[in-house]
DNA sequence: TCCTAGATTGGAATTATTCTTGATATTGGA
DNA sequence: TCCAATATCAAGAATAATTCCAATCTAGGA
């Protein structure tokens, strides 16, 4: 992929993103993330991090994710006009929703593919970030 | 591209699509949409329409919306959080959200690319719905 | 230790969208 | 044509995700 945004180690530890004050809400977020990684929402990573944190409150669950997403340790997922949802996988890739099951997979790009290689891009484009979200079915096999 | 949907013509008049009552209403909204290709918000295709119906409301404007979407008329597209926003290119396409002007530009599939040349898809995916969206600058040429 | 910047909290505010309800309009059939 | 069934419209209320705000709280550096 030429366009490639966020090239950093996959999933490196929160503790190694420099300029990021590690709070232990911020701490229980990522960890609650990198431990199921079924594309909570915000609502759903509250009910998970109270388990820890009983105390903690919605409003800095979203501020965790958002200060999370904005030093690229995480990213954020939006389907439709659906609630945001956040992965922890901050390779650049894809999601698949499935329709029958709710269930949200991440899809690889294939290597040494090139967006232009599919794509007509308006002449000196420059590409910051990329969503591709497939809606469909998997066939009973 | 071998994974297709909405396969109709493209922007064909909305007279010509069956089960679909044409109201005043949504002939309006959908000559807005046709008359100026910018991704308007709900609330801009309200102000356009209201100047041949000054009394719509913008409830019937999401009525409407909503209901040529349903007959694959035009496609509602979505930027992370933002406002939907709705065009009236039923083409398979995908977006690119110039970030320094705001403008919203279609991009179109090369032709004869396939989904699976570029993504691994999940075995036995049935895709429904593609939705590409790319965010990034115009390079001054 | 004290200060300060940044973080957290709870609740209020915001905002796009949907819902509800009653009125109005349209269609197809008798 | 007239009626009944159905669909649409309008206005405002309701919803729900998210953000904002003001008041503490905390950690780290001088």
């Amino acid at each position: 992929m030429n366009h490639r945004l966020h090239d950093r180690a996959p999933n490196s530890l929160p503790e190694a993103c420099p300029g990021l004050r590690m709070t232990p809400q911020r701490q229980e977020v990522y960890r609650v993330l990198m431990g199921r990684r079924d594309h909570p929402t915000a609502n759903e990573v509250h009910s998970r991090v109270k388990k820890r944190l009983p105390n903690i409150s919605l409003a800095t669950v979203y501020n965790c994710l958002e200060t999370l997403v904005d030093h690229g340790l995480i990213r954020q997922v939006n389907f439709e006009r659906e609630s945001s949802r956040y992965c922890p996988n901050v390779k650049e890739h894809g999601h698949f929703h499935d329709a029958a099951s709710g269930a949200i997979h991440d899809i690889d790009f294939k290597p040494g593919v090139n967006l232009a290689d599919f794509l007509d891009l308006p002449p000196g484009a420059v590409i910051e970030d990329i969503e591709i979200t497939l809606r469909g079915k998997l066939a009973a096999s």
